[in-house]
DNA sequence: CAATGCCGTATTGATAACAAAATCGGTAGA
DNA sequence: TCTACCGATTTTGTTATCAATACGGCATTG
């Protein structure tokens, strides 16, 4: 059997809906503070209402909007704060991750998160940002698949999608991110290895030195929310 | 304003299924593998399907049901599995929410926890092992908010209701929880001396010794879920 | 006797309609 | 001019209903 059909497969109104709805908050087509009520987001997806509230209901559990009563669902803006506790959070999940993914990750796993890493390298030389961003997003998915452990990898999947407008304007004001590909390196070598205290320790120094980057950044922009 | 006020206090049908329902999982009261389609649910709670629908999505959401069409919604049993999957978690986040109490934990705050521990200590000698039970899970939730992290705490007291039923039927096999208030009295002592690191430790070996019993548990008595 | 196809039924996905509640605007009064 | 009240409108919470789909039983056939 295909391993992506664990998931079930169905096309139901509802996770089209949110599907879509959670695309475009990510990409930023739906930019933070952006707040409409139900009917307009729902003749606007050509369905009725019941099925986007659904999704919004499911939006919400995820941290991306708002439901305020009276005032429309908003899509929630990421103020430092919640950047800190986020990252903070992940620091020590994701060093779970690579610390239980020693001894567990396949072969295939980690020729996929190689493989990745390459690609990364290689949008580095080309300049490509974008391309580059997502590869750094796809590594730290792998990696956290790559600890067997479903509930933490959708843990860190969902602060992921939180933080992933962040890192967005974080990438476009800082240009290169420099020692990221090291780490990433250090992280495989080590789970490889099954040196599983040193790929735990790796990965939480690397999600904090991102924090402080990330603080940094912010407050020479003045920026308090994105 | 009245710091209460944040969370907003409307009473409305959808938080009312939610709460109820929950309160009905968690008691054993709808026991694990019990599954009813909504109309029951919906007559049963005095309501209409659709505010049933949208608890029944959240409970699914939190990990307690599982929604499979055609066949109802089903109280999600725990597995061994699901067990060492969310101690592990559990582990780093309430290392992690220990460790951030350290230096923000107002003295009443303190004074709580302790309040809650001498309650510990006072239903053991009565050996009122669900007075206990209801103490430690307080002590945990207590710890949690004390980080003053949102979204840690929301995680954790999520993971802490999954393992609620697991953490039950544990006591009711189990006599005397031993070194259980040594390790609680060491983890407040720590956060008021301000050893993040200390304290931040004893609660991660903390959460791993009550994973080893447990497992010890089930297998000594052949139990794969819960 | 077993297997397969068909039909009735029950459950869910979805829509429309309803009622309550709150917000916004205007108006009147101080 | 500012405030307070009142009504209209908009938005949401909820219900009732419709339609589609999957399941199970039953009969028929090999």
């Amino acid at each position: 059997m295909h391993p992506a059909m664990s998931t079930k497969a169905r096309s139901t109104r509802v996770d089209n809906a949110y599907e879509r709805l959670k695309t475009e908050i990510l990409s930023g087509q739906l930019p933070p503070g952006f707040q409409a009520p139900e009917p307009d987001i729902a003749t606007r997806l050509g369905m009725s209402r019941t099925p986007v509230r659904e999704a919004l209901i499911r939006l919400e559990a995820d941290g991306l909007v708002d439901l305020v009563p009276r005032r429309g669902a908003k899509v929630l803006p990421i103020s430092r704060q919640d950047i800190c506790e986020i990252y903070q959070i992940l620091a020590v999940l994701e060093a779970l991750a690579a610390g239980t993914a020693c001894g567990k990750a396949s072969d295939e796993a980690l020729a996929e998160i190689n493989c990745v890493l390459d690609g990364a390298d290689e949008a580095l030389e080309d300049q490509d940002i974008e391309a580059w961003a997502i590869c750094d997003d796809r590594f730290h998915r792998l990696v956290a698949r790559a600890s067997g452990n479903l509930r933490l990898r959708a843990e860190i999947e969902g602060f992921l999608d939180q933080v992933y407008r962040a890192n967005l304007v974080l990438l476009r004001l800082n240009k290169a991110p420099a020692s990221n590909a090291a780490d990433h390196r250090a992280i495989v070598e080590a789970i490889r290895e099954g040196k599983s205290d040193a790929a735990a320790e790796v990965a939480r120094v690397h999600r904090l030195n991102g924090l402080a980057r990330m603080n940094d950044l912010l407050q020479h922009c003045g920026l308090n929310h994105v």
